[in-house]
DNA sequence: TTCCACATTAGATATTATCTAAAATACATG
DNA sequence: CATGTATTTTAGATAATATCTAATGTGGAA
């Protein structure tokens, strides 16, 4: 992934070019799985050891904040970070809690008469069940 | 509620009918809200203190095992829980992590191309955007 | 009434995330 | 290039949330 590109989506959100928080960046942009903090940090402290856990945490904060990556909360677990790259939706495993991108279906904005007095910013759609990993697994139960 | 209502929904999901458990289902089909297991531990034991922290934890999770409650996530947030009655679909405050019901949407079951190996069991929508309370204190700033 | 699989308890522990205050640094400006 | 400053980083402490443990108690079938 190019240098620049990561360092203007940072800049586009207002935020500083950090060697630690490029770090964050590049690493949601080149893998497209959906790392929790703590595999963030690991990854990334593994390539160059100069980050903290606090970090970690402050700079995923702010790509959230800034609109670069989404937060995906998942039931019991830690949660999970993406780049908002191609839009996607997400199936979540009932059973491993792994996270992995469906393909994207537009979706309705709510009715204002179902919305009263809320400000909507979006919806998303979470699909649940079983990873082909786990489906495997439970197969042979 | 009646008593005899909740009995049986235990009943119907395979779990005995405990102080406990009653207690914690029954405060759930009362309250529309979403409360956090914090939440419900308190309420639970304002009335009869015979509950533990980790009673309500465990049959939080009976319950949603059984498929009686449903636990919504949400980033950075405490669990917030549901007993399933008329099928709704969920509104998360961007500011104050409230989850708010939203009326039900009929959703297509994905593609069998777009699943893969996955085994399918619901799709839910999350609809987000500031509560009417955040909605308003931002008209203030 | 008896029995036992299941449930509960208090407290310890684990996991995930945030806070703090001092030190370092990105980068706009001169 | 040098300077100033608001932002960022750091390590460690702390907070918030959730689970585990092992001893004790109990719902409900027979």
């Amino acid at each position: 992934m190019d240098v620049d590109t990561i360092r203007r989506s940072l800049e586009a959100g207002g935020l500083r070019c950090t060697p630690q928080r490029y770090a964050v960046m590049a690493f949601l942009m080149e893998h497209s799985g959906h790392p929790t903090a703590a595999e963030i940090f690991a990854a990334v402290n593994r390539v160059d050891p100069r980050s903290s856990r606090g970090t970690t945490y402050n700079n995923l904060r702010d790509l959230v904040q800034a609109g670069l990556v989404r937060e995906v909360a998942v039931e019991g677990r830690a949660a999970r970070f993406d780049a908002k790259g191609m839009r996607h939706h997400h199936f979540i495993c009932d059973r491993c809690g792994n996270v992995e991108d469906m393909e994207w279906y537009d979706l309705p904005r709510p009715a204002a008469r179902s919305l009263g007095k809320r400000v909507f910013r979006e919806c998303e759609l979470i699909f649940r069940g079983l990873c082909a990993k786990c489906a495997r697994r439970q197969a042979f139960r």
